[in-house]
Formats: structure tokens, C-alpha cells, sequence
RNA sequence: CGGGGAGUGGCGCAGCUUGGCAGCGCGCCUGCUUUGGGAGCAGGAGGCCGGGGGUUCAAAUCCCCCCUCCCCGACCA
């Protein structure tokens, strides 16, 4: 049925009303039959003509829905310069809960932050082959500054493996200096030809650890942990995205890598999305930059390095993996604003309860907003806090106050109850909790349902018009099968073990290829 | 770079075929009435119609050149 927008002025005050309330903006689509049965019931016709739907739905044009979130639930602009992107308050609040929330993992696993330059000579960049040619496509080159032409043209840098090498080399001279555990904070450059916001532009912020090891087992060790402990553990249990966790295959894999680990999450359209990489470096950056060391014998070794890194594309990934036709929908473990607090109407017993209510929470460390705003309509709140994915809405009017109750609205299943004021807080910290597993469990069925095991690449090339095809490596036709996927736009995600786990090695028996589209 | 679209108040668009006062919806401002799911009414503000050249009494509209943006591919966190 196409969806018809009713003109603004065939709407009524009754169209307010409605008696479904989590969808009641689709019921705008009206076909001309139907809208010739009611002429006269004006009434029934005005509600069934609501209004425009906030957002384009999903189901209509995706990428369309993704940009109207984006600008409703004011996440993000344009910037000037094509593809770069300005951060709202909103959803800069969104990546600096990652950005926690990944850092206390970082440092739990041993690393600390430093800080690198974002100018790089470009002399760096050529020392390792596969790096250079990874990235000069995509590299910013500043050759004139100051006023006069440079010398030796300076790289913004793409990432920071060769600086930071550099610097490695500098503090690395006994085994004891070793592992080194660094990551920074900080933004990068990579000039883009076809940007979306978050998802692919030519600045965007991130983090990225690098560390040399004395050993390939170490650094193998280590590059699996941030995997793990790292970027699964933020994904699943914070952003609430089951992640498939896979080593890339050469084609995929990092420039000057010997191998990446990916982890990839499947977005609300069936298709993929790389949300973070951990890679082994091998000796590569270690010989191109002289990270050596003498051994407990005395004898001179050269490092073994990684490095990993996650970033705002998981804003993105958040955005799509959870959304819906409302709009976001945001974990509460990550949430800026886990709860609001709203005022029904314009009275000042009613007002004065909410600010002792929204002081209640935050006193229980729950991260709450009081939205006291009464010139503004209720219908037009709820629809803003519900764009901006806040999980838990606590509207009180009149009515509640007599009763001593308060209208929960949650946001992740859609229901709507009354509960009572006393114990407000251990109320709100269960829902708070049970919408935190139901988003989980939402995904992770999305997942399996969408993953079709396949046994063709026909049969591949099938599953992922609607989602992920699970395939054997060997019967795909390993680098070869890649490459015909490829002609079709579709990849190979990752390769893991037929239990879905990650492989110890990447030329292990029985591999699965995950083969999907992709952001 | 190849293929397909589009440039008109902050956003979304109509107007162009057949030249003749620059419009509509949303948003914004003021006032009143409202307020339990995008409020209503009244009154306002806001535009080098992407840029340059041409045709014409007259150009958003016709002609030529240029620029930009968006979508689909190759590259990519």
C-alpha cells in the first residue's frame, strides 16, 4: 500500500487522538478507495489521515530513514567540506558514552593513552609497501604551509602506525621496556569518495592502540584479547549488537597486516557493518621502523606489534542495528539519557513532583532528564524523546499524582504501564535492565533469522539480498568464490570456526565464510 | 572515473512544457486559546530561484558554458 501523506489541512484536533500507540503515524497510509468509503465520516477520517510519518519508514527506503534520523534526532550535519560531518550535542553525548565505556576496557586490558601528531611526513608513510599503497588513494596532503611550499610534503594522518613506530623504536631497547601498550584518542583523515555520515567520512574520531610485544605469540595473544575483552564485550553487553567475531580474509584484511580480526554486526536492513578491527602486524612496521630490542641473551630481536581500533562508524552501527520507524533506539547501559521525566501539564504541583522525582533517580546514579517544558505539547515530546531513542519515559500529569503513580513508557518493547511512585527507582533500574537483555535478544534474533547456511554461491548471492549467508571456504571456492561474490557487491565478512567462534589460525580446516553486503 | 537524478527562504517541495508581481507545507517570531501521543486560530519575519554569459520590452522559466550536490558501481573504520 503506498504510503500517501494527508495534507496538513484535512487534519483536525481529533487526529490527535488515537488508540494505538506505538504506530499510530502509519495509519497515514489511506488508499483512495478507502478514502471515498469514509467522506463524511469526518471524524474516523481525520484520525485515519493523521499525519506525515516522522520518518520515512524502513521498509520504504532505508538509507532515506537512516539520514531522517540522523537530522531528527539531531545526531548530526553536513559539514562545508564534502564528507566531513559536525557532531551534535546528541550524538556527541552518544560517542562519549562509547568512548568510556571502550577506555575503562582499554586500560583494564593494560594500555594507556598517549597522544600522537595528526602531521606525518610522508616519508613514513613509503617505508612500508603495503601500507603506502593501502592508503594513498585516500590520503590528505598538506604541501604548502607557512606560506611557502615544503619541503618534504607532511601526510594527515590516515592512521598512526608509522609515527608511532617511529617512537617505538625510540623507547624500545630491552625486552624489560617491553610489551608496550599504547592508544590514543583522536581523529583521522581519509578522503572519501562517496561519504555518509558516521558511517563512511573523510574525518571521523576513533581510537587506536598500538603495542609491540617480544613475541608472535604475545602480540597474537593480545590482538585476540582487545577482540574479546575489548570491543565484543562493549558490543554485546553495552551496545547491546551480538557481534560475529572472524579473522578478514587477505582481500579485507588492514594494509601492512598480517592478519585482522573483524567484528561485524548485522544492521535492521540485512546488511554488514566492520564495527571494530584488531590486527597483527607481524615484523612489518617493526622492521620498516626499527622497533628492536636485545633479548634476556643479549641478542639483538626485532618486535612483534598490533594494533586496533573502534570508531564514531559505531555511531552508525547503533543507529541501524537497533532503530526503527520511531526512530533510535538506544541501549540503556550506554545511554546519555536513560530516563526522562515529563511534566503532562502545566501545573505546579505537578511540575514540582517531576523535579523531585528526576532528583530521586539521579540520586540512584540513573542518568535522567527533566522535561518540564509545558508550552510545548505532550504529544510533540513524546515523539522527540522517542526519535532520540531515550529508553524510558516517565510521564506524570494530574492523574498519576492522585493516585501516586506514574506512566512508564518504555521505549525497546513499546508498552506503556502505570507504576508506583514509591520504590520509583528500583522500578526504573529493572526496566532499565530488562529493555537492556530484550534489545539484545531483538538483535541476535534479527541475526539468526536473517543468516541462511549455504552450499552455492548462487544460493549466496540469494541470502544476501535479505541478510548474511553462512558458506565453507572450501566450498565457496576460497579466494576464487571471493572474487565472483565481489562482481555481485557482496564480501566475505570473516571467517570463523562452524561454532561461530574464531579460528586460532587463518588457514584452519572447515572454515565458515560469513558473505554478506556491507557499509 | 563510468551510469542515473537534482539545484527555488532553515528543511521538504511546486512553479519551467506554453517567459509576465516568487509560491506551498513544515519550521521560526508575536498574541490569544490550548496541553494525557507531532495543538488551533490570527498576525508576522525570512529568497542574487547554484554561478556566468546570451535571447527578449520582460527570464526561476528559453539557449550556451561552468560549478555543486544526491543516488548506483570500483576504494574504505
Amino acid at each position: 500500500m503506498p504510503t500517501t501523506p494527508a495534507p496538513a489541512s484535512t487534519t483536525s484536533a481529533s487526529s490527535k487522538k488515537s488508540d494505538s500507540t506505538a504506530n499510530w503515524w502509519r495509519i497515514s497510509a489511506v488508499t483512495g478507495q478507502m478514502r471515498h468509503r469514509l467522506a463524511g465520516r469526518s471524524a474516523l477520517r481525520s484520525r485515519l489521515m493523521a499525519k506525515a510519518p516522522v520518518l520515512t519508514p524502513q521498509a520504504d527506503d532505508f538509507p532515506r530513514w537512516y539520514q531522517d534520523v540522523v537530522a531528527k534526532a539531531e545526531l548530526a550535519d553536513n559539514g562545508p567540506v564534502r564528507g566531513t560531518m559536525v557532531i551534535r550535542p546528541y550524538g556527541y553525548a552518544l560517542w562519549e558514552r562509547m568512548q568510556a565505556e571502550v577506555d575503562q576496557r582499554i586500560k583494564a586490558a593494560g594500555a594507556q593513552n598517549a597522544y600522537f601528531p595528526l602531521f606525518i611526513p610522508e616519508s613514513y608513510l613509503t617505508r612500508e609497501a603495503e601500507h603506502v599503497e593501502g592508503f594513498s588513494p585516500e590520503l590528505a596532503v598538506v604541501t604548502v604551509a607557512g606560506g611557502k611550499e615544503l619541503e618534504e610534503p607532511i601526510v594527515v594522518r590516515p592512521t598512526s602506525e608509522t609515527v608511532i613506530g617511529e617512537f617505538m623504536a625510540k623507547w624500545t631497547q630491552s625486552y624489560r621496556d617491553l610489551p608496550l601498550l599504547l592508544n590514543q584518542w583522536a581523529n583521522v583523515v581519509r578522503w572519501e569518495l562517496r561519504p555518509r555520515v558516521f558511517l563512511r567520512t573523510s574525518e571521523f574520531l576513533w581510537q587506536e592502540g598500538h603495542t609491540a610485544h617480544t613475541t608472535q605469540a604475545d602480540a597474537a595473544e593480545y590482538a585476540r584479547k582487545i577482540a574479546h575483552e575489548v570491543y565484543e564485550d562493549f558490543m554485546v553487553n553495552v551496545l547491546a549488537l551480538p557481534v560475529v567475531v572472524g579473522y578478514k580474509t587477505a582481500r579485507e584484511r588492514f594494509p601492512g597486516a598480517i592478519n585482522t580480526i573483524t567484528c561485524e554486526a548485522m544492521m535492521g536492513d540485512g546488511k554488514a557493518l566492520q564495527n571494530g578491527t584488531s590486527h597483527e602486524l607481524g615484523q612489518n612496521f617493526a622492521r620498516a621502523f626499527g622497533i628492536e630490542y636485545l633479548d634476556d641473551g643479549g641478542v639483538q630481536q626485532t618486535a612483534w606489534t598490533t594494533s586496533w581500533g573502534v570508531s564514531t562508524r559505531m555511531v552508525g552501527g547503533l543507529i541501524m542495528g537497533h532503530g526503527d520507524d520511531a526512530g533510535l533506539k538506544v541501549p540503556p547501559r550506554l545511554a546519555p539519557i536513560q530516563c526522562v521525566v515529563l511534566a503532562v501539564r502545566d501545573d505546579d504541583a505537578v511540575v514540582d513532583r517531576c523535579r523531585a522525582l528526576a532528583a530521586e533517580l539521579r540520586e540512584a546514579d540513573v542518568r535522567v532528564e527533566l522535561d518540564v517544558r509545558v508550552e510545548v505539547s505532550m504529544g510533540r515530546r513524546a515523539t522527540d524523546w522517542e526519535l532520540k531513542g531515550v529508553p524510558l519515559r516517565l510521564e506524570l500529569g494530574p492523574r498519576d499524582l492522585a493516585d501516586e503513580s506514574v506512566m512508564m513508557v518504555r521505549r525497546i518493547s513499546g508498552t506503556k504501564s502505570a507504576v508506583p511512585l514509591s520504590g520509583i527507582t528500583g522500578t526504573v533500574g529493572d526496566a532499565l535492565e530488562q529493555q537492556q537483555s530484550e534489545l539484545l535478544q531483538g538483535a541476535s534474533e534479527r541475526r539468526e533469522s536473517r543468516t541462511i547456511d549455504c552450499s552455492s554461491i548462487d544460493e549466496v548471492i540469494e541470502a544476501a539480498s535479505t541478510g548474511w549467508a553462512r558458506i565453507g571456504w572450501e566450498a565457496l571456492g576460497k579466494q576464487e568464490g571471493e572474487a565472483r561474490l565481489a562482481e555481485s557487491a557482496i564480501s566475505v565478512r570473516c571467517l570463523n570456526r562452524p561454532d561461530g567462534s574464531l579460528p586460532v589460525a587463518e588457514d584452519e580446516a572447515e572454515l565458515v565464510a560469513i558473505c554478506a553486503r556491507a557499509y
